[in-house]
RNA sequence: CGGGGUGUAGCGCAGUUGGUAGCGCACGUGGUUUGGGACCAUGGGGCCGGGAGUUCGAGUCUCUUCACCCCGACCA
């Protein structure tokens, strides 16, 4: 537990995060390459994630179901794009016991075959739509290059699928549900995505347009952080799910699909944590304040107990560090945890009238009086943290967004200093390829309601058909 | 799938010309401590990744196999 060491985050940003995963006991290896263990602590700000997103699926309209984990071959095979995008990477169940089994069954890498055969068997009438569902569940996609949160072979997500009368109202519902995400990230992670669409060659397989939302890394490599997609009748055709609509013939459903997953703990790592370890928004953190007593003292007692009862009596989520640790080792501790403030009661203190309140993020101590309203102090902390975390992710994306307006500006930054580029693309596959050449960059999305800069692709020179966002990503 | 590397206690590592395995941290127990990762004492923990071979004897040499890591390639 103890003495874990965090390589600096400007040194080595991959073995930073890394063990900072260790160190705050987020998450562990197993023995499946690309498995892990989500340790309590990183399975409580999974909780946190669920609990509130959840809310905000149910306020707009959303029911949760829970599906099958298999899927068998002739059911995915049905919509050819998205066997073809998925293919490389399923795996497969071929055995029942110790028998053969006749036709071999893959572990769900997404399940948008299995609501659409769901939704064939159940949709009658136009009075039927729109079916709004959602599952949390965990699916498996067999990567060849695993990092704990960021991609691995199992992980745990919600996926949305809903069926629609009209092209109107389903893709109101891409861009509703890609709204929340957008919401969800600001206001509780504190990170300031920024949302688009993905060009024909980033979108999601089988879908006519995939809607996202991209995050900044703070060493500015972009992480997809969420998709929203519309299907139109793609898999409504594939699947056969039709209804009577109001001329009283058969017509194909609209559909749409939408998921965050428990990468977004990854993003929250890389966005916010520092050198002594993880960095958790008030929001969505599962402890939010720790009492550490020093020494044995009765008035040390005392007062612990009394912050720890009014404290959690006002709905915060609190406890007391009693173990037998040193200070230092404890106030380490909660640093590395993330726990967004921390309260110390020494007989030192007291005696002046007094105690220290510490900020996560700043690390700013703060002397209050010992009798103060500690609700009402803890709470503008919490609150000033959250909202400063905001601001300072939004500044540092700002810093680190740049414009491009030729292919040697280009390449310049992303080879010096990386981050998000806005550039004009004409459109072509061939110009997102070579651009591919510098470090791997890919388009992260089009920005829709931005302008073109000089309206000529930053490849090609010729007429641009849009301002694209472009990063190195995970 | 190509190139490189590593497998010895939970983790990080040492182990000389082959002689039967050790250090730090962590962990158990007892005690003293407590304002930035405390200290003393004491204790437990090993099929040296697996298999085969050479040898009187293998962590060490040979062959083979497996696993993992890094760099490429690939990656809703």
């Amino acid at each position: 537990m103890a003495n874990k060491k965090i390589t600096k985050r400007d040194v080595d940003f991959a073995q930073w995060y890394t063990d900072v995963i260790n160190a705050a006991h987020l998450s562990s290896y197993s023995n499946v390459k690309g498995c892990i263990i989500l340790e309590p602590n990183g399975y409580a700000i999974w909780e946190m994630m669920q609990k509130t997103l959840d809310k905000m699926f149910k306020e707009t309209g959303h029911k949760n179901v829970a599906m099958p984990m298999l899927i068998p071959e002739n059911l995915l095979k049905k919509e050819g794009e998205l066997v073809q995008g998925f293919a490389p990477e399923v795996a497969w169940v071929t055995m029942g016991g110790s028998k053969q089994l006749e036709e071999r069954m893959c572990i769900r890498p997404t399940s948008e075959t299995l609501f659409s055969d769901y939704y064939a068997s159940i949709v009658k009438s136009y009075r039927d739509l729109p079916i709004k569902y959602n599952q949390w569940c965990n699916v498996m996609r067999w990567e060849k290059e695993t990092r704990p949160f960021l991609r691995s072979r199992e992980f745990w997500w919600q996926e949305g699928h809903t069926i629609h009368e009209t092209q109107e109202e389903a893709e109101k519902e891409t861009r509703d549900m890609l709204s929340v995400y957008e919401k969800f990230f600001r206001e509780y992670l504190a990170i300031p995505a920024i949302t688009g669409k993905k060009t024909e060659k980033e979108k999601f397989a089988g879908a006519e347009y995939s809607l996202t939302i991209e995050a900044l890394m703070y060493n500015g490599v972009s992480l997809q952080s969420g998709t929203s997609h519309y299907f139109g009748q793609k898999f409504s055709k594939a699947y056969d799910i039709k209804f009577l609509n109001r001329e009283n013939g058969y017509s194909y459903v609209y559909q749409t699909s939408w998921g965050v997953s428990s990468r977004m703990i990854g993003a929250l790592i890389m966005v916010h944590s520092d050198d002594d370890g993880l960095v958790l928004p008030p929001k969505i953190a599962p402890l939010q304040v720790r009492i550490i007593p020093i020494g044995k003292d009765d008035d040390v007692k005392e007062y612990v107990n009394k912050y720890l009862e009014t404290l959690t009596n006002s709905g915060l989520t609190v406890d007391v560090d009693n173990s037998e640790q040193s200070p230092g080792y404890r106030f380490a501790e909660a640093e590395v945890l993330g726990i967004p403030v921390r309260i110390e009661v020494g007989h030192r203190d007291l005696e002046k009238g007094t105690i220290t309140i510490v900020r996560r993020d700043t690390k700013e101590k703060i002397q209050v009086l010992k009798d103060c309203d500690i609700v009402k102090v803890v709470k503008e902390t919490l609150d000033a943290m959250q909202k400063e975390m905001l601001e300072r992710a939004t500044l540092r994306r700002d810093n680190m967004t740049y414009t491009a307006k030729t292919l040697e500006e280009f390449a310049n930054i992303m080879n010096t200093t990386p981050g998000f580029i806005k550039a004009d693309w004409c459109g072509d596959a061939e110009c997102e390829a070579k651009i591919k050449e510098i470090r791997g960059t890919k388009s992260r999305c089009i920005l829709e309601n931005e302008k073109p800069l000089t309206g000529k692709c930053v490849v090609c020179g010729k007429e641009a058909k849009h301002l694209v966002l472009w990063g190195i990503q995970y």
